[in-house]
DNA sequence: AGAGGTACCTGGCAGC
DNA sequence: TGCTGCCAGGTACCTC
């Protein structure tokens, strides 16, 4: 579930309940996630103080001066603070327990997530290397994509949604940013022009921040820390919407499988 | 190098 | 109500 505005959501509701913290113990019910959660994890966090909650693509990073934890949520992952007398239900994996007893809870039905844990900076660890830029930075434009897209004949759908080309853009908002930019999901990534790409980044970036202040996209059961669902899914302009008229022409939405996913767009003003 | 397919695992839901 | 089949937000890894 969780997409780069969710991870984003999930990162602002726990830093301020956990930076600082010390971790007293961390508890390990589940070690069959999408990689098994290392021993390693357990033997470097204890007694470490958390440094700071950040967020690299999908992944969070709480940095310690020992080393950083790397958490992904996978598609059915969340995370929420605990209270010590809270009892963990059947799919809640693993808990950093801080010293004041409440822990930091990884809930993850599908085990599709990942804990785990590097000594170095986490930035070299071999599943961030690679990662494109992030596109709420600064430095992402379209001149970024444009240059990295040529010749290359997949549709900008599976283009976009390569981590090594933009980091942590999903389904869901691919979609939605290829309709605000009017750019159809199947075209070659590399028969699109700079100045297209352009329109497209300016909208990737103004799609996620929407997403953000809507709180994240609750499509079924994503919660942010503090229990709350996120709002966007009320103002998705595709995703989900096969059939219903465009919001911008009213043609018929579509829906077809492109790069393994399902895509929504419009045939009419996306090309 | 790039493109496409597979795998991981489980819950929710539509349809019968 | 119960069963079956299908679908799902991610992404590493394999092959061609």
């Amino acid at each position: 579930m969780p997409e780069l505005p969710e991870v984003e959501t999930t990162r602002r509701g726990i830093a301020p309940l956990v930076t600082g913290r010390r971790v007293a113990s961390v508890v390990v019910r589940e070690p069959r996630l999408r990689w098994p959660v290392p021993a390693a994890l357990a033997r470097g966090l204890t007694g470490q103080v958390i440094r700071s909650v950040e967020r690299r693509a999908k992944y969070l990073l709480l940095r310690t001066a020992a080393g950083t934890a790397i958490i992904h949520l996978g598609m059915s992952g969340s995370l929420r603070l605990a209270a010590a007398a809270d009892a963990p239900g059947a799919y809640d994996h693993v808990d950093i327990v801080f010293d004041d007893a409440t822990s930091l809870r990884l809930r993850d039905p599908r085990r599709f997530g990942a804990v785990l844990w590097t000594t170095k900076p986490a930035e070299v660890h071999p599943l961030l290397q690679g990662l494109g830029p992030e596109p709420l930075d600064g430095a992402f434009d379209g001149d970024a994509l444009y240059s990295r897209s040529r010749g290359r004949r997949a549709p900008v759908k599976a283009f976009l949604m390569d981590s090594r080309v933009v980091a942590g853009l999903g389904n869901i908002y691919v979609n939605e940013a290829l309709h605000r930019a009017g750019v159809h999901p199947a075209r070659a990534a590399g028969r699109i022009s700079r100045a297209r790409y352009a329109a497209l980044a300016r909208n990737i970036r103004a799609t996620l921040e929407d997403a953000l202040t809507a709180g994240g996209t609750t499509l079924r059961d994503f919660r942010a820390a503090d229990g709350s669902p996120g709002y966007f899914a009320q103002r998705l302009r595709v995703y989900g919407r096969e059939g219903e008229p465009c919001m911008r022409c009213r043609a018929p939405l579509r829906r077809r499988v492109i790069a393994q996913r399902s895509s929504f767009y419009c045939p009419r003003c996306q090309r």
